[in-house]
DNA sequence: ACAATTTACTGATAATTATCATATTTTAAA
DNA sequence: TTTAAAATATGATAATTATCAGTAAATTGT
């Protein structure tokens, strides 16, 4: 396993590749590696974060707790994504918690890292921007998909979702397997109608199961359910 | 009224303050200003944006069309708001309208002096990525409220939300009178659902209306209701 | 000032979704 | 391996919210 940040080919998906070759020496000199277990947190609601964490592998969820004491999973955060960035720019604590889906092997970059490079690197910042201006694109679709469509046409959204960013293994299942909880959480609604709707889907042939893991049977159908057909 | 940005309180509000004096100039030298009357559009969802609009009077509200055809407001921009920022940012076409709310008075300021100044000042880009930090944990909280809260708590949320951002008048009526189909927009639901909700919150004694208009009457019983009493 | 149009409102009802209760299965721990 | 705990599943029911139909009020243009 490569650990130096400069041969790190992880780097490419993320705003570090804007980074120089001497800045990213120091992020490298600076970043430690920790792994987290399934289920433990990187960071969570109202810490003061010291840094940004870089997935190398696994994916952690991001979640906000509401008043009635559901969560609500905002971002489902995977390789090559950099977590806590917002928080560390804006200088306030984090506003979301980041808790392990899979096992995760992570880098823990020092915000003095950052910041520095913030301040000195435009093509750095500019490229950090980006990225944040699509967060923001995509926040606002799911602002809009929550407030004006069905569960039943979000839980079709989230499997579709699944499948083109986390992909199928061999059997045809859903890579990422998510309880049926934090499918809940996702989607936004509660557990009971989750699994309701994921038997109903199954009796219409839309998907398949077998324990927790989830498999997509007809896209196409899927596709339309979300379209509102 | 003035008209060079240099001289603009306005922009002590966003992120044009960190311009450099040189860059201000250039950038008031290039803008046009524009009147916008109540109801017509800045810009709409899926245009390619050619510079950004700084709001110097009225409000915009910002939405997105949903497949069964009803509008989605995602934000309200006011005095100070920068609009088309993200779009101009990552150079692809807004996912949002911006429709004037009130008669607005705007600053149109062409992408080239942005997307200079982005490009050689890193404090200007700084200060729009904490702009643009801020949106995004803006847009985290409106997600969880919407699928965890019921749509009585969120029309609470909204009228105290009005009162923070707008302001009241002199008879105790909201500043920003917006349609019931508007405030349905904002919320999330269906209009007549708004205005059953209008109906009952007056019944109750929490809020009191004169033709479109509507006041807060007991803004602490509107507070316990969004934190679900 | 008046007709035309849009917006606001109300009732009846249907559809959606949540909640509670409880059974079953799976997973983890002793 | 057995037991306890947690997760999944299903039914019954209640609560919430949307939809449709229709009336009243307000706004706009002439």
């Amino acid at each position: 396993m490569e650990s130096r940040c400069e041969n790190c080919i992880i780097r490419q998906f993320n705003s570090l590749r804007a980074m120089s070759k001497e800045e990213l020496k120091k992020v490298s000199d600076s970043k430690t590696t920790k792994t987290v277990k399934k289920g433990e947190p990187l960071f969570e609601e109202g810490d003061k974060l010291n840094g940004v964490y870089c997935v190398r592998n696994g994916v952690s969820k991001l979640s906000k707790l509401s008043a009635n004491g559901k969560d609500q999973i905002v971002k489902l955060a995977t390789k090559g994504e950099v977590l806590g960035q917002r928080s560390v720019i804006s200088q306030e604590s984090t506003n979301l918690s980041a808790i392990a889906v899979d096992d995760m092997e992570v880098c823990f970059i020092p915000k003095e890292s950052i910041n520095n490079t913030l301040q000195k690197n435009p093509n750095f910042t500019l490229e950090v921007l980006r990225h944040m201006a699509h967060d923001l694109k995509e926040a606002d679709d799911v602002i809009v998909n929550i407030s004006q469509k069905t569960v039943k046409q979000r839980m079709a959204e989230a499997f579709l979702y699944l499948k083109n960013n986390f992909g199928e293994d061999e059997d045809g299942f859903l890579s990422l397997t998510l309880s049926r909880e934090d499918i809940s959480n996702v989607v936004g609604t509660a557990t009971e109608s989750a699994i309701r709707i994921i038997s109903e889907f199954k009796k219409k042939g839309l998907i398949h199961t077998s324990g927790k893991k989830i498999g997509i049977k007809d896209e196409r159908k899927l596709l339309e359910m979300v379209e509102g057909f």
